[in-house]
DNA sequence: GTCTATAGCTAGATAGAC
DNA sequence: GTCTATCTAGCTATAGAC
């Protein structure tokens, strides 16, 4: 975890040891077992304990997947707003590429949470949800929406001030996402790779979505 | 469904009609709730039937998921055939294009079948299985190596010729492939969307993949 | 070929001891 | 706070009738 951590920081980052060790174990085991097949049992058994103390922490499954999915798009949310925070003024174009560099370093520092998000959102939403949740989720989707939002803003500025193609903005603002989320599904974490090499990388994707393939 | 009945059609696309009815909707059912909170049950009501008439056809559901994941890849498999066998002689870089076009459209055109792929690939991959599910996984694995090479050579050929530029290959290999798969993570089929349309959509992706954000 | 009935199992959630 | 024991629901898969 690469995080900042004082910058625009949201206090929901701050977990309790005893549960940042729970959420970390449930993001792993989501990520490798997938949401439905995963046990309370089997996230208890990767730190070391029993359901009981799972429950004690998290009254449902579904609020600890919910609990993965926050503390991803928070991390996402804080490093994005540094981003911008580092480019100030400068042409739309350099703080687009900045964000979406952000992205995808996030995206390979925090790789189990990004992929438990990947994998989880489309079908938690066609689930049977008592009120309180959904709007927990709806919450956590926002979050979604506002980064989306965010990208286009920056793609629209840039057609303005010359420094990017006229395209279609929403569908260039979806395809460059695409493109950066892609990575939580073709990339595997390597042992020798580091915080600077994970960062190289997220670079070199981003100046192939920005500078496209062609000459 | 776009695809050419006759050209490099691989037989496994020829299924019997009631078959083909019990695939296309444990594919839909599979990507509104997931795999593995839908039940057979569900599958079979989509069909106005019940468990007994889908375990007939199919021995168990993992089975019937195998079955919606390889007529995914064929569907695929078959359409980036006939680009390529529309483009010989090419210059490389358009016949990555037209095969990526080919990619996207068959994304939209097949979309419940590619989302459950999509969404279903990992998990299962760490499941326990039995030999005979683990090989048959394995070869439609193969499917998606094949066509990664495929994109890959052609990528490589295309900084060769000159059409492309000397990006590192296999990275600018899984960005365009990410970026086009992506699709089916963003996109939501429309009512008022034709065939037409959807080739129009896959095209406008790729442009903004090939040719990137940047003037 | 499709139905109903049911066996057998897994896993979410809770209660109560320590 | 964490444990063990247990209740309960829901699902895969099969057997046997029609």
């Amino acid at each position: 975890m690469t995080t900042p951590e004082n910058p625009p920081g949201d206090d929901r980052l701050r977990l309790p040891p005893n549960q940042l060790r729970i959420v970390d174990a449930a993001a792993e085991a989501f990520m490798e077992r997938g949401y439905d097949a995963t046990s309370i049992d089997e996230v208890a058994t990767r730190i070391g304990a029993t359901k009981g103390a799972v429950y004690y922490s998290y009254r449902s499954k579904l609020d600890l997947f919910l609990a993965v999915y926050e503390r991803g798009m928070l991390l996402l949310a804080s490093r994005v707003a540094t981003a911008l925070a580092n480019t100030d003024g400068a042409p739309a174009a350099d703080r687009l590429r900045a964000v979406a560099v952000a992205h995808a370093a996030n995206i390979l520092d925090a790789f189990t949470y990004h992929v438990v998000i990947q994998n989880g959102v489309e079908h938690r939403r066609q689930m049977a949800l008592k009120d309180a949740d959904r709007r927990r989720l709806a919450e956590l989707d926002d979050l979604r929406t506002v980064h989306e939002d965010l990208v286009h803003d920056l793609v629209v500025a840039g057609q303005h001030d010359g420094s990017l193609r006229p395209l279609p903005a929403r569908l260039a603002t979806r395809t460059l996402i695409g493109g950066v989320v892609g990575v939580a599904i073709w990339y595997r974490p390597r042992p020798d790779q580091d915080d600077e090499g994970r960062r190289q990388l997220a670079e070199q994707v981003v100046d192939v979505l920005l500078g496209g393939l062609l000459p």
